[in-house]
DNA sequence: CTGAAAGCGCTTACAG
DNA sequence: CTGAAAGCGCTTACAG
């Protein structure tokens, strides 16, 4: 820019003027500094900028694995809503490792991204709390962050908004669809007890059993795919695409693919192909990022209501696969 | 920074010493530096440190979808290596627009990125040779990106490394497969002739014909999912997943999935378990995410050497849907 | 071992 | 309408 100047043999403020559009400039000077742009090939800086104004326009975002399909779906919904308001965005992803989360949100932050949209690891996220003081927004998807307990504050802290997935309802749903064709004996196949998402899961579970007055085996709430020939339930809710592939391969090595009734949770392409077709519980990955871009955006813009959690509905998809009713 | 400075009583300088861990400071000096930091709260600000420096150790990533299975895994294998390297990388997609593209871009280099790793959208790409002459680096992923007709250099310019996918061998491969199991009216449905990848395909469809001495009937080289039934042929090649889909839902509607070979290009979650197994051509977007990102790295440790056209292998996974003789 | 000055590339607030 | 100075938050190169 210095350059600039003095090749046109104007003052640096007068290309600032120029490279902003500002008006108030003779055509005369303008065609003079836009030559000596050319000439030298100059691009501002955009990160010089930025410092000066104090803003930096960016935002970032943690992933827990950015190759899930979820996860990318998300990360295109946070985009749209980032590009529509003139936000870059950073990524990165952890692999559920809680010490490169902490190194990428605070590499992040020491860029001052203005926020930060992130796939929380299960930690305790201590280190957030200077930051989100500090002035950084945070907002969570698919799982909230631990709540904190302030060593001298009045109770919990909750470090910022969060976006998840109705999972209780979906498993209600899905369990009711089940218990409607005859079912009574039913599996679930999912994470380990100690998931955020497998919790809900089989809170939904359970109570859509007991609004049936069906009793539950605790067994069938942590059954592996291996145990499903020997469970003896006659249909299995499984609690991601991960587990119900695993499920679908179980019960095809065993020949019982057409003799226990499945749902999955969450939605697969070529899942109405299969023979039969795959009954899941669908959810919209990409509004969970649209949602978590507007809700970040919104604190930006001064929002300082208390942290909300925003529950996303779901939707129960019937293909066949849960939609017939038990031999015995 | 000058705040830490006054609050410990001394100079600017020493603070920077103690944050940058050089060494030649004295305890008793660090520690009232490192109290001042924790009283103020006090949090680097990189993007200056690199306004300074001259660098910015961030990476920009444009992909045409970044909800495409192939485009996120791609991303994560860029990131690895990213984060191995210590950049940051911002990411934004285009939807295939090229004016998006351009925008996407442009900003990415206003921010002074190093590098960028870019899945092309078919337009001239023009826009990137002054930021490629200015020093930033270009990696173009699963497209090269169209030669530039340089209006006064003596010949065509490229703009960068490009790393594709053996869309030749891969088809090849696959038709010699069907070929072997004693197909010899072989259909391709994929995207429209003007298509790098569909180019491609058809490239190795036809060498693989050929060298088995078989006419190729040039309808079989555009059909569409609809004309399957009609179309006389007993196996397709289809020429991405989406297509493959569409392919057999077109095929499942008239009753012919088992009466007609598919080969996919590109493999996907449960295809083994659909009945039959899809046989795919199969090939690793992480690994194209990782070599694109060795590639950028190198060009930006110096290396000046032509730009290099990097094909990554493929593998026939046989799976049923491609391994019997046609019936007639 | 410590510090005062200059500068990265830009903008802001003020004079002319 | 145009410009000289100061400053964003940091580091570099040089003195003490």
């Amino acid at each position: 820019m210095k350059d600039v100047a003095s090749r046109a043999g104007v003052a640096l403020k007068t290309v600032s003027r120029v490279v902003n559009g500002e008006a108030g400039v003779t055509p005369e000077m303008t065609k003079r500094v836009l030559g000596a742009i050319d000439d030298l090939g100059f691009r501002r800086n955009e990160s010089a900028r930025l410092l000066r104004t104090g803003q930096t326009a960016a935002l970032g975002f943690i992933a827990d694995n950015s190759a899930d399909p979820d996860q990318a779906a998300l990360y295109r919904g946070l985009e749209e809503v980032a590009t529509e308001k003139g936000f870059l965005v950073y990524s990165g992803s952890t692999r559920g490792d809680p010490e490169r989360e902490e190194r990428l949100a605070l590499a992040l932050c020491a860029r001052r991204v203005d926020g930060m949209v992130i796939v929380p690891t299960p930690s305790d996220h201590r280190y957030l709390i200077a930051e989100v003081k500090a002035g950084v927004a945070a907002v969570f998807v698919l799982r909230p962050p631990p709540r904190i307990a302030a060593g001298t504050g009045p109770g919990d802290t909750v470090l910022g908004d969060a976006v998840v997935i109705d999972e209780p309802g979906g498993a209600n749903a899905a369990v009711a669809h089940l218990i409607k064709h005859g079912h009574r004996r039913i599996g679930y196949v999912g994470g380990g007890p100690g998931g955020y998402r497998s919790q809900r899961l089989v809170l939904g579970y359970t109570e859509a059993m007991t609004a049936a007055g069906l009793p539950v085996d605790q067994t069938w709430l942590s059954l592996t795919p291996g145990d499903l020939a020997d469970a003896g339930v006659t249909a299995v809710l499984c609690g991601s695409r991960a587990h119900t592939a695993q499920v679908l391969r179980a019960l095809a090595a065993t020949g019982r693919a057409r003799r226990t009734a499945v749902i999955g949770f969450g939605d697969f392409e070529l899942a109405d192909l299969m023979s039969p077709g795959i009954t899941v519980v669908s959810y919209d990955p990409v509004r969970i990022g649209r949602t978590a871009g507007d809700l970040l955006i919104r604190r930006l813009a001064g929002d300082d209501q208390p942290p909300r959690l925003v529950e996303l509905p779901v939707r129960l998809i019937p293909r066949g696969s849960a939609e017939f009713s038990p031999e015995d």
